[in-house]
DNA sequence: CGCGTTAGTGGACAGCGGTCCGCTTGTTAA
DNA sequence: TTAACAAGCGGACCGCTGTCCACTAACGCG
């Protein structure tokens, strides 16, 4: 939660935890460090670092929810200002941004994607509002791109689904470290797999 | 492991413990039993259940490995007796017996991709040995389709990759429970979208 | 300033995954 | 049959996630 009523002794206290954690997350890895380690480094119990937050996702989330959000804005305030240029470029585009987040934050998006709720949510890949978003704008511009197109039988959910997929924290990771690939390569990897052949007639 | 070479207490012990962990799953589902309550209903010590399998997505894969080998082996049988086919329907297939053995085993599966190995293992998406070969199976059929295609620019590796990224068991879990897709849907989708593409011209 | 209310605290607790070591038991050779 | 060896045992242990409640401290009002 990045806007919280709390009582300034209990504000001071969460500043402190996300202090705490970043600088822990930048020294271990952030899937190294445990919460009671968080807790015990900013001089708090158990319990009141589970009252700032649910789970080790939601911590993770106030670091970098912020800039995610603002990368999505970012993507929406292109695809606003450029409503006439190409698709094929706004889709384009649009992934390229979320690349960028991704390649910036997949560390701690993977932590997210382990951390968060319960069991029921662990089973749902695209649970997070974020990827919600992103997910709902790459299913927008498809279906554009199926109405500007006749002969092409496009299904702009499953679609955005498998792209999602592939764009998921750890997969994205995998790429980066297992394959050797580096941003550039994935991004042409997935406009080639992807976008192209939907402009290919 | 399928094969260990056991003593026979130990050997009647570890088949106690498959029995009575495939009764808890069946009846609570696979995410919700422990390894605790495994050995206890299996009357043995934790020690001796970590002395069986080194974690639960191990044991997990003791319970379907076989069918899951069996399936691969079917694939490649198939392919085998029918060299001449058209690749795509031969890429097809492959992946129809895929999706039915997901269909079969997906709650087990996520529970072995959730499960396995240590942090290191965790941050990669396709570590297991099944998931490779069935991976390895796809970007085989997919280098002839690239070889026989001569204007097709197509990424044997990263495709497979993505394909196997919308395979996974939880987002098969996803497709199947939250889109409410039925088996026959995903594959038709998976279709349209991978396969298809590749043989339009 | 004092008091009442309630937001907030921390650490004991439960159960988990996983480890390990003193003890037990199975196996084999003499 | 007996003894030696080592495979195998189980439960105490560690550290983890997450919960909860008796206690504390902040805040606002009179």
């Amino acid at each position: 939660m990045l806007e919280k009523n709390l009582r300034k002794d209990a504000e001071k206290r969460r500043q402190v935890i996300l202090e705490k954690a970043a600088a822990l997350f930048a020294e271990y890895g952030v899937e190294h460090v445990s919460m009671r380690q968080i807790a015990r480094e900013a001089g708090v119990g158990q319990g009141t670092l589970y009252r700032s937050y649910n789970n080790k996702g939601e911590l993770c989330w106030d670091l970098i929810g912020e800039s995610c959000i603002q990368n999505y804005d970012r993507i929406q305030s292109f695809l606003g200002d450029h409503t006439s240029s190409p698709i094929k470029d706004r889709l384009e585009t649009a992934l390229l941004y979320h690349l960028e987040s991704l390649e910036t934050h997949s560390p701690v998006l993977a932590a997210i994607q382990a951390n968060s709720g319960g069991d029921e949510q662990q089973n749902v890949p695209f649970y997070s509002e974020h990827y919600e978003s992103i997910h709902s704008v790459i299913v927008q511009l498809l279906n554009e791109v199926a109405k500007k197109t006749e002969n092409l039988d496009l299904d702009p959910v499953f679609t955005a689904d498998a792209i999602m997929a592939i764009l998921r924290p750890d997969v994205y990771i995998f790429q980066r470290q297992h394959r050797g690939y580096s941003p550039e390569e994935i991004k042409n990897k997935l406009f080639h797999v992807f976008i192209e052949p939907l402009f290919h007639k």
